[in-house]
RNA sequence: GGGCUCUUAGCUCAGUUGGUUAGAGCGUUGCAUUGACAUUGCAAAGGUCAGAAGUUCGAAUCUUCUAGGGCCCACCA
């Protein structure tokens, strides 16, 4: 053996003969119990990050599992990652002088599908590097056809259920990538901004964004107000930097009357609360900005402005007309922004899907509070289920056309209550009013082709593709669904698609582990969907909801933060490549220490320090193995049949190898019992103690002195163990041992020491 | 405003049913060794487990409060 352990030469050796050997396939236990991972699909836009490489809690889960003899699989997949993704690529286009609308949909599509292929091959090649021993035969993506196809079927499943509705409400929506977004999805800043006071007829009213007063269809006031209460009901006349206008005050216990002046302008095309405001007292909506993030032909002479310069504008033109009372410059707020462009988000009235969340959490509540599904940390079911509490119905809609195309087709019964966008015969955006652009003679035919967005009036007829009939026109819903709508089904929809009897066999899925942070985003959908598509609505009986939970248990770890604390992020430049670190100190060392030290659901700092310590405990194994090669070879000895530790337990009498025979065993319950409590910190930990201080420094140094076949036998095999023990911790470097030590099997497939006493 | 979480050795952190002298890695100090060990071994220093009160035979661990960090959610113009 080399005299230092060079893991370079070794680990993608022993990689592709594990995977040639198929051992990654649960079909080499094919009566084994099934035991599922299914793993979080990486975002196929990028490389992997240092929180990919925590999916070595899964791969030391799989292949602890796996030696117990369990039919393990554990399944990968990206996804397609709808919005980042095409943001993304569109940022590549910007770069050539191009945009999203140079294309059609198709061809933008194409070009994207091309970009994430390359990706994902990289993506593969990373996870294969760090020894995750993924079952690739069984590989998936979120825009598979059959995929594409079940989440369709979802879909209509719900529709059919009337749990999926179209609504024309207020949506986030970022004006510079053009799609709305969901709740869960708006950045919250904190920003400063003034907040001016303005005169409102008789009144003065307090707003950070005059320039939405166009769409103003209401004051309110706070009806135990007393300094208001004569107003109420009445319409003031009002100047304003359009002239004169009559606008009517309501009472409404939302506003408060110690903010500002007590006085609000209602606004409910361009605002969250002002549009309840405006439902209950049935106000009508003026949209006054459009979706290009410019004021409209309401704002008289300040249309065509986009917002900020709109503001200034009309603050000018206020203070012109006396309009303005005073000014607070120290005003600090929170905007909602785009989580990927900083944009400032516009609260913007939209037709769009939702999905109606309270009948599908009941269920997900249900599992949870009887045990079906089980969190740790425990202390993250709290989090859920506030979350699941206070859960409004779910925006599925995306303006993208990377992602799902929504399986809905509109009949153009009246052609005026279509707007079209599309590329002409020419290749010039073209966007009107169907009803107009059918006039100016752009044909169904061209419209049809170049299609880049439709929006449907809210009571536009509905039909699915098989419902349309000759003679009408149609066209097509031109929104994507949410990536998290086609993802929150994957343990089901993954399994339904990959070999027959897949489904049966491993779902539900046993453990569904990921970071803490995409508890909502992800494990929350994914648990009411998947308990929807697995089961239907409602369900009365306990045993069938325990056994449709898409997982059995959950588990959340922290996330990976740079060595000195500060989360990773590209922006921070502080970004750590994990496949750079493993080629330095090996995938095993890296394995070992992120494991090592962390409770599980704690953040990590990336530590140099924890790296050094895993890159030692790999050397000191390797040489513990040259010393007994080398008494091996001193002493003629070789180990002819190799015995389970309860035999030898049973077979040996000597006094002193009994009590490390003891010691071995016990060291194996321990594992097992920490693996099974997902303590994996514990078991690394202990390993590691274990073996270098107890075994190497103790065992190996007593055992020098009275080498014999006997002892050496006893050596040989506590040794095997103990690598047994570390394999799902530290694979390659035990595989590697376990052959130079003259084995001719691979650790990989050899049972776990069990040691019943 | 609501929730979660953390505060343990110089630094980074373990410590899950409360139970002997509270642990690791890195760092520090001393000694030994070139041996299976691009070293390693032996030993040492270093902690009133944030603070206070309570429960208990017994608390880093449970309860309450206080102080200070971190994260998430809600977002009053």
């Amino acid at each position: 053996m080399d005299k230092v352990y060079n893991h370079k030469e070794i680990e993608e050796k022993i990689y592709k003969s594990w995977e040639e050997k198929k051992y990654f396939q649960p079909e080499i236990h094919p009566h084994g119990k099934p035991y599922t991972i299914i793993l979080p699909p990486p975002n196929a836009n990028g490389d992997l990050h240092f929180g990919h490489a925590m999916f070595v809690i899964e791969d030391i889960l799989i292949r602890y599992h796996r030696m117990l003899g369990d039919a393990a699989l554990w399944l990968p997949g990206t996804d397609h990652a709808g919005t980042e993704t095409q943001f993304v690529f569109e940022k590549r286009l910007q770069e050539i002088g191009k945009s999203r609308f140079d294309y059609s949909r198709e061809e933008l599509y194409k070009m994207i599908w091309e970009y994430v292929q390359e990706n994902r091959g990289g993506i593969e090649n990373q996870l294969r590097r760090l020894g995750f021993s993924l079952d690739w035969s069984r590989e998936k993506f979120t825009l598979d056809p059959a995929v594409v196809e079940l989440v369709k079927q979802t879909f209509r499943k719900m529709y059919d259920d009337g749990l999926v509705y179209r609504d024309y409400r207020l949506v986030n929506y970022c004006t510079k990538d053009g799609t709305s977004f969901s709740d869960l999805e708006v950045v919250h800043e904190e920003r400063k901004d003034p907040l001016y006071y303005i005169k409102y007829g008789p009144l003065v009213l307090a707003t950070t964004r005059p320039e939405t007063k166009f769409g103003d269809t209401a004051v309110a006031v706070n009806p135990q107000d007393k300094r208001y209460q004569a107003f109420i009901g009445k319409e003031i006349e009002i100047e304003t930097v359009l002239g004169k206008a009559t606008i009517t005050v309501v009472g409404d216990e939302y506003v408060d009357p110690e903010f500002g002046t007590g006085v609000v302008k209602i606004t409910p095309a361009h605002d969250f609360n002002d549009f309840e405001v405006g439902k209950r007292h049935k106000l009508p909506m003026k949209q006054v900005i459009g979706f290009d993030g410019k004021m409209n032909e309401y704002a008289g002479r300040f249309a065509g402005l986009y917002v900020k310069q709109a503001r200034k504008a009309v603050v000018e033109a206020m203070q012109e007309k006396g309009l303005i009372e005073k000014i607070d410059e120290s005003y600090v707020h929170r905007v909602g922004i785009c989580y990927k462009c900083k944009t400032v988000l516009e609260p913007l009235p939209l037709e769009q899907w939702y999905v109606k969340v309270k009948p599908l959490i009941e269920n997900a509540e249900k599992a949870i509070d009887n045990g079906f599904v089980k969190i740790y940390p425990q202390n993250f079911v709290t989090t859920l289920k506030q979350w699941y509490a206070g859960l409004r119905d779910w925006n599925i809609s995306r303006q993208n056309v990377w992602g799902i195309q929504i399986p809905i087709w509109y009949e153009v019964e009246d052609d005026s209550k279509f707007v079209v966008t599309f590329l002409d015969k020419q290749k010039q955006l073209q966007q009107g009013v169907l009803h107009e652009i059918l006039q100016k003679g752009h044909t169904w035919d061209a419209i049809e082709k170049g299609l880049q967005r439709v929006v449907a009036m809210i009571d536009a007829k509905v039909v699915f593709g098989e419902q349309k009939e000759k003679g009408k026109h149609y066209l097509p819903e031109t929104d994507t669904f949410d990536t998290w709508f086609s993802s929150g089904q994957w343990p089901f929809v993954t399994l339904k698609t990959t070999k027959l009897g897949d489904f049966e066999k491993f779902y539900p899925t046993s453990v569904m582990e990921t970071g803490y942070d995409i508890l909502r985003a992800w494990i929350s959908r994914m648990l009411f969907l998947g308990l929807y598509v697995a089961n239907g609505k409602h369900v009365t009986d306990d045993n069938f909801l325990k056994e449709t939970v898409p997982f059995r248990d959950v588990i959340l770890h922290g996330l990976v933060n740079d060595p000195y604390g500060k989360k990773m992020s590209k922006s921070k430049g502080n970004v750590v490549n994990p496949l750079q670190v493993a080629d330095e100190y090996g995938a095993d060392a890296v394995r070992f220490a992120l494991v090592y030290g962390t409770g599980l659901g704690n953040d990590q700092a990336m530590s140099y320090g924890k790296l050094e310590a895993a890159r030692k405990f790999g050397n000191k194994l390797w040489n513990m193995a040259r010393f007994i090669e080398m008494k091996n070879a001193e002493n003629n000895f070789v180990l002819k049949d190799r015995l389970a530790l309860v035999e030898l337990f049973n077979q040996e009498k000597n006094k002193a190898d009994q009590a490390w025979i003891n010691r071995v065993k016990d060291l194996t319950d321990e594992i097992t019992k920490y693996l099974d409590n997902y303590q994996f910190n514990l078991a690394a930990e202990r390993l590691y103690e274990f073996i270098w201080h107890e075994f190497a420094d103790k065992y190996i140094e007593e055992v020098k002195s009275r080498i014999d076949p006997a002892s050496l036998k006893n050596l040989n095999i506590l040794f095997f163990v103990l690598l047994e023990l570390l394999h799902p911790f530290m694979p390659f470097i035990t595989e590697e041992i376990y052959h130079k030590l003259g084995n001719k099997d691979d650790l990989m497939i050899q049972s776990w020491p069990q040691a019943e006493k």
